[in-house]
DNA sequence: CCTGTTCTTGCACGATGATGCATGTATCTT
DNA sequence: AAGATACATGCATCATCGTGCAAGAACAGG
């Protein structure tokens, strides 16, 4: 095994599973502690990881995050994302949200799909570098760590010179009298920005945020289009959500 | 066995199964190990694969995992990075361009530096997410898939409505007569509306860099404030930069 | 057909790098 | 406080690397 190869396993399984134990590497590998300790020691000296007493640690916990809950709660991101993804025609244009969930509708992407893929997220354009025929387009901005996304003034203002067919919305509350709603209020502003350059607004709600409220409205039930949740279409919320006119569209 | 049979099988196993032991091929094919290594080498030389001890791994990001890729910064691209990184003053302002070894300086950024990054890398972006102290602003625009960057003239544009102390800029070739250069036209202009709004550019550029040149040119030599690198200070090369007037920082 | 040139290949050798083990120290756990 | 575990360091060993060199193949020109 190429000394490269290690360190890339090592990476691999700190995003993965967000922590590495020398020991169980080096008999996972049949190769020694101390090696793998060194190579932890070149990681953390380039700042790839955070070394600890046993092992290692990613170097942040917001990315980690992301992975980890895209592989937890994944389940129903992922039926979500799926279906969203499939709204997305060749030869179209979307407007792509930030957040665990869109992030996976841009994994979700079949690879050669070619559209235009619009977003202020760093994270999703990483990901949809490796999509030949995608055409990507990034909205700058002051990034907000948190959710890790461009947002404020400048966002909004470059979110102005966008549209697309299509906008694909995350959120954090779905409620039938709250409506749509975040945990920041420059991000639900920049929602709204990118929700006016789409001629649809989906919502991508997984089935553990039907039914629970955040500080700050994104948008009433009227502005979007449709809301895309693995949630049983018989549950009590849904079913009053379709009273008030939302399209929902079941994922499962 | 022709050379250039030998060269397509490379090729091939590097695609097929993502690494090349010069070892295994030599005994494979029956060739000296010399002439395997003469052959990768050959091949890094073009760009084709990325040498590493023991043997190579591919240099497509569609192949190897991006993590992978960026642990395989070379030994002198983290030289460079971790002197650039050293130039980042508490409270200061850098722009950072796009590219593995601005990635590398990204990396090499003390975790709870409090500073301002503003690079039109969204790979370079989401590397810095994790870093709480440091203010992240993200020029947005086209995106410019080879080298992950945003490119064109939404991003020159963005990159108006910014200013910084520092920029770091990364080049693909650096020549006393050609000066600063890279492989793409919209990417030089870029580069050149990035070192615009900084009061000091510095130019990265490990030494595989030193001595050659590319089709466009970036920025004559007078625009620059220095140079970082970790080739020889004694090279014929870097001494005529310095004829020139360019202040070289070594790295090693 | 011969001869000189150039290119390729394999080998030798010294330099450098990587790895595992031993040892003493630091850190965690109980 | 004591035992256990993890750590850094120095060292011996082995693998890999680059370079110089010589033998042979390919080739051009006479």
């Amino acid at each position: 095994m190429l000394a490269a190869e290690r360190r890339a396993h090592l990476l691999e399984l700190l995003a993965r599973t967000g922590k590495v134990v020398a020991k169980d590497v080096a008999a996972d590998l049949r190769i020694s502690e101390d090696t793998v300790r060194r190579d932890l020691r070149d990681l953390a000296a380039e700042g790839l990881c955070q070394r600890v007493y046993g092992g290692a640690l990613p170097v942040s916990p917001a990315v980690v995050d992301y992975d980890a809950r895209q592989a937890l709660a994944s389940d129903g991101k992922r039926k979500v994302a799926s279906v969203a993804a499939r709204l997305v025609r060749p030869g179209g244009s979307v407007i792509l949200d930030g957040g665990t969930t869109a992030l996976a509708v841009a994994r979700a992407l079949p690879r050669d799909l070619a559209c235009t893929v619009i977003t202020h997220s760093p994270t999703i354009a990483t990901a949809l570098i490796g999509h030949p025929r995608a055409e990507l387009f990034l909205i700058g901005g002051r990034v907000f760590k948190h959710s890790a996304v461009a947002c404020g003034a400048a966002a909004v203002e470059a979110a102005r010179n966008v549209s697309a067919e299509l906008c694909l919305l995350g959120v954090t509350g779905v409620h039938p009298e709250a409506g749509l709603t975040t945990g920041d209020a420059d991000e639900a502003a920049m929602k709204r920005a990118l929700s006016a350059r789409a001629a649809d607004t989906y919502v991508l709600a997984s089935s553990e945020k039907i039914g629970t409220a955040s500080p700050y409205r994104v948008l009433p039930w009227e502005s979007i289009t449709g809301l895309i949740t693995d949630a049983d279409p018989r549950d009590a919320t849904v079913g009053r959500l379709r009273t008030l006119g939302v399209d929902v569209l079941a994922a499962d």
